[in-house]
DNA sequence: ACCAAAAACAGAATATTTTTCTGTAAAAGT
DNA sequence: ACTTTTACAGAAAAATATTCTGTTTTTGGT
């Protein structure tokens, strides 16, 4: 299962772009297509390549609030805590849950459209989680860097 | 620009796996394929389809460590602001970058290998940013979610 | 209500891409 | 040294995307 050289540039080009064709990526780094098309299927079977997505603008979404959450719950229990996380699989508007360590519990981030729908969101959706006893957002005032890329 | 329903299922779909291919999507909302190849078209060219790209598991790639920076800069000014995204665009580390309001400046999401790399990161890279004054980190210790599909 | 124009769609033809097949050369294992 | 495996190239086949033609529906204006 280790990369080589080959494999990194595959993933590093389809990274950036999942449209590119087995040839443009062949091109690239000066291979035929079978082996090109070999290794983005050993990639795939691997589970290196994890899925394809397609990335919408939030923004022309109508989404054009983003916030953090810091959750802290009411116990640090086993059974809580795994309350919690199935409450946040069905939340759309969560996009990211994280376990943390520190001052809280957990850290969320939101994409919403705006501030009413937080307040609604934060009211009617987080705050009333039995397992949630504290809630502090930190608003996005400005996005500065976001990429689905991983350094290789 | 507005969508209908039937660019909101294409758009549900696409977000899901980016490799659907325009007939398994006109078979799934039962249309021909000229308009969901004329829709698909227009959502890209009017910018609601960003971009299709391929996600890595970025622990068998070797990162597993996440963790949040909280950035608190040495001054609020626009220049101080602007020398420091600019030096974080270059960071591949960094997959997120946020300007925030609370007592901190900037939220960072950061993905790398283990705590020995945080450490060289944190002192070699971060902390030497002329513009930062305070670096206050909050470990990941499980992933409950992480997704790419926002709410339509 | 009527007409012209535009938009949305279906089906078929074409072009491109992916997938499979065949075979060769290099590398690894015994 | 020999067999097996791996990596690759080129070509054929299958699947998919794109373009073209034409029909129906919708829209906007009079």
């Amino acid at each position: 299962m280790a990369l080589d050289e080959i494999d990194k540039k595959i993933l590093r080009l389809l990274q950036e772009d999942a449209h590119y064709t087995l040839k443009d990526i062949a091109n690239k780094i000066n291979l035929s297509l079978t082996p090109v098309h070999d290794r983005v299927k050993r990639l795939e079977k691997d589970g290196i390549i994890e899925k394809y997505v397609t990335l919408l603008d939030k923004k022309k979404l109508g989404n054009n609030l983003t916030v953090y959450c810091q959750v802290t719950l009411t116990k640090q229990t086993y059974d809580t805590s795994e309350g919690f996380n199935q409450s946040i699989l069905n939340l759309p508007e969560v996009v990211e849950c994280n376990y943390v360590s520190g001052n809280f519990d957990y850290m969320l981030k939101i994409i919403i459209p705006d501030m009413e729908s937080y307040h609604h969101f934060h009211q009617k959706k987080l705050s009333v989680l039995p397992e949630v006893s504290l809630i502090n957002t930190v608003f996005v005032i400005s996005e500065v860097k976001s990429t689905t890329v991983l350094p290789i």
